[in-house]
DNA sequence: ACCGATATTGACAGCGCTACCAAGCGATTG
DNA sequence: CAATCGCTTGGTAGCGCTGTCAATATCGGT
């Protein structure tokens, strides 16, 4: 014989019903649309919950309805800074919704990405968040038979898997180039690392502006696969000059980058921005009360991950946005450090 | 008649069991407890899951066994440095075994958390880590009542709910300031933001080592309840400059606000450290490359993450750590911004 | 060859909730 | 006044897995 496997003094569904003097049918429906309800059951439900301190089992609906309420996030990193605002944007658009968030780090690997995509959609999730529009062809195959909301973050591009927020890092890469070059600047240099595709697409508006103002030299590049750091700043800025000492300017794809070539200059006695300019990307807080302060490309990264999470909640409520590709833009927020060449 | 909800092609366990010629119990056990099986079935219940790409259902788990498999992470912050770094240590740790994370953000509020709390034990987690060790005292009573591992972080302190891995935060801040004491400072300034409990233990160590000094003064002291950025720091320690104009050095809760005092410093030709010596708290990995470099207090804080989750792992094995409270320590880090006066 | 002990395996029911269908009910309509 | 309609409510079964216990296979010792 098997168990009679007891849970004394667990509140089910099954308790709240019986007190609010309904079937636990109806009140299952009060939780999940309650406007089927008349308004006297309703309130009796709803009172009922209250008074028992009713908490539903997530693992049985998910069972029973064969979804959850989890909207996953896959992030490249943990650590960037970039992607803690977007994920607060995330966290606080969710708050107090009925979805729970599931977060995975993808560690800048597409294969990594994959694994936990297929691990993920296994448990039906309810909506899906993704960095980026470089996913492997596997991903991009699965992705497509899924029947759930997909928001692809940080960057816009051709071919969107369902919905997608972000911007162009080409175009903002070029134009902080171009607000360098109409500074005065000429022999303006790029500092990369960690090249994922969003730091190779700056590099590409960074070679077309160069290309375009006939001012491009290869020499002028140096990149890295190491991980972004401040330190590391400083020191592919010294690769730099060793590199190229006549440059007047550097262009860095972040702004952790910015800084430590800033702390660099300063090491060397160099003037900021009379013998050296600079502009990061990103701008983080610290960019604006620097000394001197730097220049960078603002992106709205908090808005990208709150408006994402929307995106998804509007899906799933059935008001599916007008427009699903949205293009949150940038704006070269031109400060000390690049200030004009006299 | 009821509805045969069939869900064609889906591969469950009984498919898998099935395949392997055995019953679906004993294919069950041989993802849970591998080892009860014998060689022989192991093997065939292996190859038919590949086979067939079993992924489980751990929706139907949770319901069955009455628990997740899920870790809850409580903390205050998303944006904050210091927790992406323990984050990260978590995940590394959890990567790749059978659990998986529930992150929620409490915002810096011990009612937010309590609302957190109760909702995500609710659902039966097998784990908890939670910040710090002022908690409501209801949420200390529910906490004390579930029936999983629990792991304070961040701080050390008595009375454990379960298990806690941390330092102290006032024998911290008391030994960066005996360090500015060795090295000749005499009226050290205090910069706090967000006073959370841990800051404000910082502040009481920082009272404490002054006042053994005999050198404790309440105008050395500016704190504020925003929170904490770059730019503050250059605020606050402007502040401090207008009520103590005589400082010669300034511990500062947090590297950001160093960082923001060091701008300042510059802004105003103050020269770092031969007029005014700096202490941050943390050790980001911008304090070595800026110039000069910055002094603060190492903590470990991936560390601290990483081994909150085995703790947490090594309980639910049945391997409890031998002992329940870590103290990961501190340590003083001496740069060029606490140089010795001279 | 027999016994009990140990290692494997299987049968059964049920975890708590919701999908589906059907029924009840009062209101509306020809 | 009967037929119809829309709204609300309830009954039944089952989502996929695992806890409990029983049954069987294996084994060493006497």
């Amino acid at each position: 014989m098997a168990r009679k496997r007891i849970t004394p003094g667990k509140i089910r569904l099954a308790e709240v019903a019986k007190l609010a003097g309904v079937s636990p049918i109806t009140a299952s429906r009060f939780f999940r649309n309650p406007e089927a309800l008349s308004a006297g059951k309703r309130a009796r439900v709803e009172s009922a919950a209250k008074e028992l301190g009713y908490v539903p089992n997530l693992a049985a609906r998910a069972l029973a309805s064969q979804r959850t309420e989890v909207i996953g996030v896959l992030i490249p990193s943990l650590t960037n800074n970039v992607f803690a605002d977007v994920l607060r944007g995330i966290y606080d658009a969710l708050d107090g919704s009925r979805y729970s968030i599931q977060l995975a780090n993808t560690r800048y690997s597409i294969l990594q990405e994959e694994r936990l995509l297929r691990l993920f959609l296994a448990q039906k999730p309810a909506g899906l968040i993704i960095t980026g529009i470089n996913q492997t062809a596997d991903s991009h195959r699965i992705m497509e038979t899924v029947d759930c909301p997909i928001v692809q973050i940080m960057e816009v591009g051709p071919a969107p898997i369902d919905m997608m927020i972000g911007f162009s890092h080409f175009d903002a890469a070029k134009a902080a180039i171009a607000h360098l070059l109409a500074q005065g600047y000429r022999r303006i240099g790029f500092l990369g690392a960690r090249m994922d595709p969003r730091v190779q697409r700056r590099l590409d508006g960074y070679r077309a502006a160069m290309t375009e103002a006939a001012l491009f030299d290869p020499r002028l590049i140096v990149t890295t696969a190491i991980p972004t750091s401040v330190t590391l700043g400083g020191t592919l800025f010294a690769d730099l000059l060793a590199k190229a000492p006549d440059i007047d300017a550097v262009f860095c794809v972040n702004d952790d980058l910015a800084l430590g070539a800033l702390f660099e200059c300063k090491r060397r006695h160099m003037a900021v921005p009379e013998q050296m300019a600079i502009v990061g990307f990103n701008d983080l807080e610290f960019m604006a009360s620097s000394e001197p302060t730097l220049s960078s490309v603002r992106t709205n990264r908090y808005e990208m991950g709150r408006n994402a999470a929307m995106m998804v909640i509007e899906t799933l409520e059935g008001r599916r946005p007008a427009e699903p590709v949205v293009d949150l833009g940038f704006s070269v927020i031109e400060r000390q450090s690049s200030a004009r060449r006299s």
